[in-house]
DNA sequence: AAATGATCCTGAGAGC
DNA sequence: TGCTCTCAGGATCATT
């Protein structure tokens, strides 16, 4: 389920109940997930004052003042707020227990982490895991020039170079999908050989793709954080290739095409992409 | 050094 | 109804 816009929705919407807040107790219902969630854990940051709610590409970082917790979503997480005495359901691995509010990390798929990041190892950028990506989509750093640099003499194709996060973070599947169609350009091609003119309109597609769905994350995906999440609102409204293999092109009507990449799903117009 | 493939795990949906 | 098969929004790690 999340991409950037999903996880930045689900920032937004936990901020306001996390930040300033004590954070009165870490519960850890399930330690296996991506990594086994250290043991040590709850006792490093329960009674501690959870100062800021922060996200790096799809992480999410819950800063405290000795440290930071780093949150993935993986494939098929989600964070919601729930009733201080709601019951959890299955796959609800972690709790976050405020005074007047509480939160549940599900995850059925379990490719989801929380980490520890201490605050004498240095800044959390510099955490193994987050020093190495690529500029924010939605920042000032990520510009046309920034682009060409990062896919300059690759043989890759541009989709994968999209969803490496190496020059640029938060663009998923879905979005690499719809920005390469908004964009003109074909899946396949080698992310080196696009000309300026076609980086530039990547470029802006990529952040109009995110901006739209981060709109629309607003609308849609609104009780996030709250209730159990609907997915699939984005596709209906938004999506023009992903998942719609077969479908008319709704530019030309010529069918969508699905490709495999490093077993991953392409979606593209054979048509409006070259 | 860059590119590729296997891998972690559960659940939904299709087809029979 | 129930079985088997395929696929899924991520990304690390080991291998070529």
């Amino acid at each position: 389920m999340p991409e950037l816009p999903e996880v930045e929705t689900t920032r937004r919407g936990i901020a306001p109940f996390m930040s300033g807040h004590v954070l009165r107790q870490l519960i850890v219902h399930e330690s296996r997930m991506r990594w086994p969630i250290a043991a040590d854990l709850p006792g490093r940051v329960s009674g501690q004052v959870l100062r800021r709610c922060d996200r790096r590409g799809k992480y999410l970082l819950l800063h405290f003042d000795h440290g930071c917790l780093l949150v993935h979503l993986g494939m098929s997480g989600s964070l919601r707020r729930v009733s201080l005495s709601e019951p959890r359901r299955k796959h609800d691995h972690v709790e976050w227990c405020f005074d007047e509010s509480r939160f549940l990390l599900h995850d059925p798929r379990r490719f989801g982490a929380l980490l520890w990041h201490d605050a004498q190892q240095g800044p959390v950028e510099t955490h193994p895991l987050l020093a190495h990506l690529g500029v924010e989509p939605l920042g000032e750093a990520f510009t046309a020039s920034h682009l060409q640099r990062g896919i300059r003499g690759k043989q890759q194709a541009i989709k994968l170079a999209l969803l490496g996060g190496q020059i640029v973070v938060g663009v998923g599947n879905i979005y690499a999908c719809e920005s390469l169609f908004r964009a003109g350009i074909h899946p396949l091609t080698p992310a080196g050989r696009l000309s300026t003119r076609r980086v530039e309109r990547l470029h802006a597609a990529i952040q109009a793709v995110l901006e739209n769905a981060l709109d629309s994350g607003g609308s849609t995906l609104r009780d996030y954080v709250n209730a159990s999440g609907q997915p699939g609102a984005y596709f209906d409204a938004h999506a023009k290739v992903y998942d719609r293999a077969g479908q008319p092109c709704h530019t030309c009507q010529t069918p969508i095409r699905r490709i495999v990449q490093a077993q991953r799903a392409t979606y593209y117009c054979p048509k409006c992409q070259r």
